[in-house]
DNA sequence: CGTTGCTGCACAATCGATTGTGCCAAGCCG
DNA sequence: CGGCTTGGCACAATCGATTGTGCAGCAACG
């Protein structure tokens, strides 16, 4: 059953002209060539007969390109990359570039080796997408002319395009506070953030962001109010629940710094009496459809992937790698509401601004 | 600064020797070819100081091979296609293949139109998860040499590896009985099923599965005690609620046939006081982790995503792609705790399982 | 009738790596 | 010393498609 495939020599032989003849009707530019009409129709015709299928190989090899494009992130089974991964498809099949996606699991030396193994296939472009080192890679790439944008994580070789994680955590905490009622404990009387890993690019700046906002309206913020305790959600369960004891209940406001965080702290949460919750305004800083179930109030922000993708195919439509830009991609704010209502999400400010 | 790269037959001219032995020196083979060594580690270091890559459409086109294996699933966007794909690509670097993972939206005509690009790549093998028209696919494949099994979805003309929902739903509707509560209203007492298609294969077999239990445990299964509404939570929302109108509360017991009817069904047991919610035993077929911190205790179904892949890769490995068989994997069964607990999630049998 | 110009195609080189085969030189044996 | 083996490598064909160039054949034209 296993039948060899055709080529265009056997499709030369069947049609009776030349296998030039046959690549120029196949590849459409028949009519440069002064193919006469009879004999384009015949050859399609017995191409479709033959199920004729072009080798890329050979035509890649020939032409020196493969029509390929790659993307690295660090892993598939999360839903910030894998929405990435989606609109990454969508965007290169837009530009008939044919979309490969490969996942390095965090691993500097599995990174750069994928993006080897992807540069031996020839690809003719590469995303890479929160890599742990992405200057590395960008050495890489350059040394093989291959053209390459950072996305989500930010480097130093390349142009970059990351989620504003500095104005997304403002506006956040902003509208946290504004949700927020004041309490009568002074050490209750304040918005606290927790997760993420401080010396994380993206953990920094939204530390910077929620500090700089809790300056302007408090007048100062205290060490104790961020705690960047890492990514697990034991982590944040932990450090949620120390918290509840050191200021003897919960805070003002809460900025939960991941969807993973958020799972600990809400196992936290489910041991505390109902009224406490209500007398804390929850934040997330990501997005997860499952949370908008959750029995109380939550604002979260949802980066935005397709601005993201959209603005690094820009830059590569536009050729424009030499300059290492940094470019910021708003995230949009949005509102869990507390009761079952038609539709569950509201969008806030919902903006795409580039920086 | 875009270098053109280096071939072997520059290699070849700095080394001094001809470009087949430069091959046999960086494939490996050398010593077959009687290389001798001196010469092998000159051409080496060369190598290494030029950076050369070897180019795998020049070598593929050669060899009539190309190292790659693709697999096609509706989406990435989804938690269990997306650790379809990690696994996927973790058994695919095992064996040394390049993998490559393609959404097609679950549209049969862009199922089509990818495996053929996939196949003109040349690539090995093809894993076809969840198509919706794996029949056609099988017949691309076919027709080209390409060897194939399908994962989650079967077919009729290739091996196909499944989840076992037939027994999945029998552990689940037997769990969800055995921890469920007899109620005095005899119209509440009884369970029931929501959420899926009947005209899909799995949610078929779930429901037989369902039926099966409740028939062997109550005697009988009537048709109201099951609704195939649909995949969308605002369906199984909608379905639940005229459930708890028809028979004035919940069921004694309730599967919900999906974790995003699941979203829905939240939604509306959020609406209900939660002593009413502490008579109803919840189970729901697949797995989100964000469902453990629910406030109700809650059953789940996990699909074996590395038993369905690993199985998928035994038949790759074996060669055995003629005897188009059926191959169940079993799931696993999971009992989100009520209460935060040190582990969150404890398996209940655990089984791999191969019909 | 010779020249020009166009049509319609074929020929052959090429992309880069692989691999069957051939060939020279050194060593060994009788 | 001649023949045979073996080591060490080069040569050239090959994979399938693309593309620059060449060349018949025919019509038109002066």
């Amino acid at each position: 059953m296993r039948k060899r495939k055709s080529t265009i020599y056997d499709l030369a032989q069947l049609a009776g002209v030349s296998a030039s003849t046959v690549s120029a009707v196949l590849s459409g530019n028949w009519k440069e060539r002064r193919i006469a009409e009879a004999t384009a129709k015949k050859v399609e015709r017995l191409a479709a007969a033959q199920r004729y299928t072009v080798n890329r190989q050979a035509s890649g090899l020939r032409k020196n390109r493969s029509g390929l494009i790659g993307m690295i992130i660090p892993m598939h089974d999360n839903r910030f990359f894998s929405s990435m991964s989606q609109a990454f498809e969508r965007l290169a099949r837009e530009r008939h570039w044919y979309p490969i996606v490969v996942s390095t699991l965090r691993d500097p030396a599995l990174e750069l080796g994928t993006v080897r193994t992807l540069i031996s296939y020839q690809i003719e472009y590469l995303v890479v997408a929160g890599a742990t080192d992405p200057d590395s890679v960008s050495r890489e790439c350059r040394r093989h002319g291959v053209a390459h944008v950072n996305v989500d994580l930010p480097g130093t070789r390349a142009t970059s395009v990351i989620s504003d994680n500095y104005w997304g955590a403002q506006q956040l905490t902003q509208a946290l506070i504004d949700r927020s009622k004041p309490t009568r404990s002074r050490l209750r009387n304040k918005a606290h953030f927790v997760g993420g890993i401080a010396t994380d690019h993206a953990t920094r700046r939204r530390m910077e962001g929620f500090a700089d906002v809790v300056t302007t309206r408090f007048g100062h913020v205290d060490d104790d109010q961020i705690d960047a305790c890492g990514y697990e959600g034991t982590l944040a369960e932990a450090a949620v629940r120390s918290l509840h004891v050191r200021i003897g209940g919960l805070p003002r406001a809460l900025f939960i710094n991941s969807t993973i965080a958020l799972e600990g702290v809400v196992r936290f949460l489910k041991t505390l009496p109902a009224d406490e919750l209500a007398r804390c305004a929850f934040g997330c800083y990501d997005w997860d459809p499952f949370a908008s179930v959750l029995s109380f109030p939550l604002l979260m922000v949802r980066q935005n992937v397709e601005g993201l993708l959209g603005e690094a195919f820009r830059i590569i439509d536009s050729k424009s790698f030499g300059d290492k830009r940094l470019i910021e991609i708003k995230p949009d704010l949005l509102f869990a509401h507390d009761v079952a209502a038609v539709s569950t999400w509201s969008p806030l400010p919902a903006s795409i601004g580039v920086a």
